[in-house]
DNA sequence: CGTGCATCTGACAACGTTGTCCAGGCTCTA
DNA sequence: TAGAGCCTGGACAACGTTGTCAGATGCACG
């Protein structure tokens, strides 16, 4: 329960029925400043063929009535809106806080502003907000998809909302997509793993429905290929992400008759879990993962990662999404950014008997 | 440079200049349906009153051209937006995720919009975000204030704009605040360290500008005050939080005449470099953080804070403004959540010499 | 078969803004 | 001083939707 201290209790002097249908309007502000409709408007949006005094007459009329233009009829006369859409999985995810930021900056630099979602990984959510958006006639769409068909969109890209997928590729439709380079990250982590003389190599990742995680999957097979080792099946657990199932994934393939000397995780859900559950083991396990997260430096080991530009992400969909409403673009992209290895320690420990 | 690879090469379907002019309207799709106008509205409305062969010929005619309802004419109409804005600091800052999270569930559990924006703590810019905001009509606005003057917002307030500041009281204007209790969580944290037999102890905070810091701050004191305990100068410090100041903040108390024994610090940002200082130093010393950071547990040892609850702060705030907008509420209030310790290792180290 | 009623449908205005276009007043020149 | 041309200001329609209200239709009943 919340403690709360009243600071003022004087009289309400708002109406609790008035919504804004009484807010001033250009007309309001014509009449008072004794001028025409249009002169109104062209003092608010700064075009020229007004007096220097109509200027100033209106300007006051402005500020004494509060006046703030209304965007919804501006919007609705003009048809364009100036703000662009994000649906994303989940805002408290400290992966998309930077990439949200990002397609901000972006869109700020554009003069437009960002209305968001989450969609919390539900593909229906992840449909209903964007279809909200698209009634609400945002210019445009960045999308982290949740679900793997996205033909429901298919109208809204022919009418003109500019539309471009981030981090996981649409479904069953044809649009810019800007992705990490999920499958060579993933390689290069078990590789480097590999380097260090690590032979029997674990993989704990996310379910294989997911694109990221199947690339990612498909890096470490990848890598293990290349340097000749089999791959056991007690090696790779993919799944749900909760605690508890990695947890038990990972002490599964501690403990085998063939247990892992090293562990590359899928993402940071699950490299912090597995960081905990390596905390508790008498010998040094070796461990990569892929996401950078904040602190990861600070620990004992340091944890080596695949890092994705989160902020890159969302910049480069941004802007591609600007220039798609340039007109400037016309087929649409796949766009692939490079992840990168940071080592810190957690991943250049030897193999432990 | 971003590695970009061709997907697809086929000509232009997409007309350039094709904004959303040429979009279907109800009228398009009336004509098709060989209905009324109106009685399109209330088929995508649902209201009642259509025939089910009509209503069925007028969803036809709406899937067969694509028809989305303009929301922007919608709300012109109506006068009600179903949006609320949110006004933050930094979206990639970890502590405003999960408060923004919390948010967006509120809203969506009414039925609205979340449109929100960063002001990258520049007041100037707050306000222009604020106003923007207003323009779109949004119904009501969540704001963490970057500057300490919000009489901008005075005659949006009068016009039916719920507002509600959040983390930092508003400047010279009466709205709901919802805050953590600053003082208090300060406060428990030095006694902590007291409690644990430290005397001296030093305190690295934000510029005594902001609301959050001085209050931190006077936490401290009156902690120190309650022990008995006079403060040295030279054990507080204040100002901006790049992570060059606090190094050298954190250096110079450590290594005066009267060397400082344990270290409150006054947010999440000074608290990770402090941190990195004190893993340099040869003798152990106690620290006790404001806000929690994820990891904090993992870390050897693990950190001692004072953890606010971003979500709760971001729901009752959420909570708060939509019940202006029942007209539930008149005066407004100042809402105090609690904070907690957490107890994990670093402050409950015993002074060293 | 006419009346009354209930149900369904559509014409019309209005929301607040901007684009178009024309009127009136001014200055400048012949 | 008259005419041409420019500049400022305002009337009006349109954007796409919803609320109001009246008309049309069908049916039951007297």
């Amino acid at each position: 329960m919340p403690e709360t201290t009243r600071r003022a209790d004087r009289p309400a002097d708002r109406l609790p029925g008035a919504r804004y249908g009484n807010r001033p309007t250009m007309k309001d502000v014509a009449a008072r400043a004794g001028v025409g409709l249009k002169t109104v408007s062209r003092v608010v949006n700064g075009e020229p063929g007004v007096t220097p005094d109509t200027e100033r007459r209106v300007q006051e009329a402005i500020d004494a009535l509060g006046f703030r233009r209304n965007d919804s009829a501006r919007v609705l006369r003009k048809g364009r809106t100036a703000s662009i859409g994000l649906v994303l999985e989940d805002l408290a995810d400290p992966f998309y806080g930077p990439l949200s930021r990002a397609v901000e900056e972006v869109a700020r630099a554009h003069g437009a502003l960002l209305i968001n979602g989450s969609s919390a990984e539900d593909p229906d959510r992840e449909q209903e907000l964007a279809l909200a958006l698209c009634a609400r006639r945002v210019d445009g769409l960045v999308v982290i998809p949740a679900g793997d068909d996205h033909r429901y969109l298919e109208p809204e890209i022919r009418a003109g909302v500019a539309t471009v997928f981030v981090d996981r590729p649409a479904g069953r439709i044809d649009a810019d997509v800007v992705l990490s380079d999920n499958f060579g990250g993933a390689r290069d982590g078990v590789a480097h793993l590999i380097a260090h003389g690590h032979r029997r190599i674990g993989f704990i990742g996310d379910m294989p429905g997911i694109h990221t995680a199947a690339e990612r999957l498909r890096g470490y097979r990848a890598a293990m290929e290349d340097a000749g080792i089999p791959v056991e099946d007690a090696w790779t657990s993919l799944g749900a992400t909760d605690p508890e199932r990695v947890r038990r994934a990972a002490e599964e393939m501690l403990s085998g008759s063939s247990p892992v000397t090293a562990v590359f995780t899928g993402n940071n859900r699950v490299t912090v879990t597995v960081i905990r559950v390596l905390a508790e083991q008498a010998r040094p396990v070796a461990l990569v993962g892929f996401d950078d997260f904040e602190l990861a430096d600070l620990l004992q080991p340091g944890i080596t990662v695949v890092a994705q530009d989160a902020a890159a992400l969302g910049r480069t969909a941004a802007e591609r999404l600007f220039r798609q409403l340039d007109g400037t673009l016309v087929a649409p992209e796949r766009i692939e950014l490079p992840a990168r290895l940071i080592t810190r320690g957690s991943g250049e420990l030897p193999p432990a008997a």
